[in-house]
DNA sequence: GGCAGGATAGAGAGCGCTCTCCAGTGTCGG
DNA sequence: CCGACACTGGAGAGCGCTCTCTATCCTGCC
């Protein structure tokens, strides 16, 4: 058999991208082999392995996705959505504020970091209502995308329900509030919660109050019940709380209001590092020095914990790590439907800084 | 002709999803007759649309993105390049923390508040090297996305550089450093920064400094000249500053240098709210007060603005509707490619608030 | 030396959709 | 009453790729 000279005979008939028909005549193979060493599969002569990439090269042949997508039934695209619930309260932040919440963009560079390497990009959604919701669901079942990476921020999110129901391949962040077989992640709160309690009694500190995320979110009653579960252990059965909504100014209000109740506090846990900061600018205008009179723990570790003066001491949320196998168990549930819903729960950290 | 009842033929051969054929024999009509219906195309007998309607509807029938991406060459997906330089500065903000920036949010939530609409939506993706880069353009001409719109942290990323070579569609948030045939958004910089000065002025300001954003980024360079060549009509040719690169800790730096320096002086301009923030903080921390002893102003309008204590004056940098007009311009140049590159340039507006 | 069997390459059938022809139908003017 | 013409709907050719099936070649073994 004789090869042609791929150079030669490279390019395409008009200006339009090759196809692989344009580089197989190129390099004088058919179709079926140009495609087999550009997918890497088995039993090509090495020789004509180098033909075809020569030839590849010099037509400046790209793969078309679509048509690949059409014959593989993968779209090499997963959604990433974020999801609230009905929109009707008010207060609740418009789709472009949650990536203002650190805490989204760790979420985003985690499943980036996983998923970039195997050249699969996530697309970004949002579902806030009806509409929206059926949008992501019509769009996973056209196969835009092969499933979804879930970002609730609201307990109630109907989303999660739905796609369990609709058979697609979907990963939440956090564990439903309602029991749904769906694969999710979760860091353990409970006990991130009572790292806080012990580290705040072992400082000394005796009336310890705690600014909480919204009842309705799980992760949020399970970090207060954590908290006071572990505070009743060492001794301190009632704990003053202050409820908030992991907003900054939902931080303040909560502050004011403890410390209006409990002027002698000297212990505070925030369910997360925004209304810890918050805390820390309140009891700072108060006058109170930060740890020596009032600890403050936050919990997340995210960017602000460092960023705060003083630096916060908080509790490691792995949002990163979490985010990635989010990712993977995604992938793995799209590669094999019949998998069964998988939950993995991670161990959070106490980071002590100066805060408390 | 006789149309047999959709609903009772309707089931598809197997349990796989139904396709078009599936659909035209279920509606007694030609696989053209229900793509022109589905398509919303002329020359359909309303009565055999609504036959084809109840087809679609019995059958559960959703169209395959993919066979339609291979004929229609479109593949309804934009990518969100967020860009960096050749990531070897220290320092230099990871993937992930640009999302803690406010500025990509508003940026992402006009882009999404355009699109959305449209069904289409955006793939996010990041390019900090050459490989990342490389991924980018691949990734535009296999077809996965129809144009890039691309938000560059730095002004040395060469990612327009080579789109533009590519003759990809794409859109840039800012005015490229130096001058490429690409379209682009961006803000009259030169005269938000006015607007601060002669506020700046009107409020009686006599020793006024600046915390300038990073000096091979165009924007900060206009803001900076601008600031100054306004400060200057106003009778202060000499307007001490200090370097910040966007980021609070630079801004805290900044300002304590300004200081150290100047500690007489009455009104800061920053660059960005994030520094403003970081200025605010500084002062309160020396004792000055805001805006009695200092009178502070940011740039953006972002949402730290408003929630800062004190409220920041600030230039408002209309972000959202600057990222809805890039999304315009890309699916504009999308459908005709041979539209010249263009650029729109916004106008800012002074927000004033509690710092100045 | 002939033949089984593994390794390799090609042929060709789709994947599901759009869109360009064409054929058929009905309408109107001459 | 007939031909011209707008209007509808169908047939069918791909879009670019993957993958199964089959043909060919080569190696080794009896």
């Amino acid at each position: 058999m004789c090869y042609k000279d791929p150079v030669n005979v490279a390019t395409p008939p008009s200006g339009s991208t090759p196809t692989l028909e344009d580089v197989a005549r190129a390099a004088g193979v058919s179709r079926a082999t140009v495609s087999r060493v550009i997918n890497g599969i088995r039993n090509v002569d090495p020789a004509i392995q180098e033909v075809v990439r020569q030839a590849v090269a010099a037509t400046g042949y790209v793969p078309n996705q679509a048509a690949r997508s059409l014959v593989t039934r993968r779209a090499g695209v997963v959604a990433l959505v974020v999801s609230g619930a009905s929109g009707e309260e008010p207060g609740e932040p418009s789709p472009g504020q949650v990536f203002t919440d650190p805490f989204f963009g760790r979420v985003a560079a985690g499943i980036i970091g996983f998923l970039r390497p195997q050249g699969i990009h996530p697309i970004l959604m949002f579902a806030d209502d009806a509409e929206t919701r059926t949008q992501v669901l019509t769009y996973l079942r056209q196969g835009n995308a092969d499933g979804a990476l879930l970002v609730s921020t609201h307990a109630e999110d109907p989303l999660p329900r739905l796609l369990a129901d609709a058979g697609l391949p979907a990963v939440l962040f956090a564990r439903p509030a309602e029991p749904i077989p769906i694969s999710y992640v979760d860091v353990e709160h409970r006990a991130g919660a009572r790292l806080a309690a012990d580290h705040l009694v072992s400082r000394g500190c005796r009336r310890v109050a705690t600014i909480t995320g919204p009842p309705s979110l799980p992760a949020a009653q399970a970090r207060l019940a954590g908290f006071r579960d572990a505070m009743a252990v060492h001794g301190h059965p009632y704990i003053p709380c202050a409820e908030g909504n992991f907003t900054y100014h939902s931080g303040e209000a909560a502050m004011e209001r403890l410390l209006a109740g409990h002027p002698d506090l000297d212990g505070v846990f925030a369910a997360n590092d925004v209304m810890a900061q918050a805390a820390l600018f309140v009891l700072r205008h108060r006058g109170l020095r930060v740890p020596e009179d009032v600890a403050v723990i936050g919990f997340d570790d995210s960017s602000v914990a460092a960023a705060s003066r003083p630096a916060l001491t908080t509790v490691r949320h792995p949002v990163e790590d979490m985010a990635a196998e989010m990712a993977r168990l995604l992938l793995a549930q799209v590669d094999r439907p019949e998998l069964p819903a998988t939950s993995i729960i991670f161990d959070p950290a106490l980071v002590v800084r100066e805060s408390a």
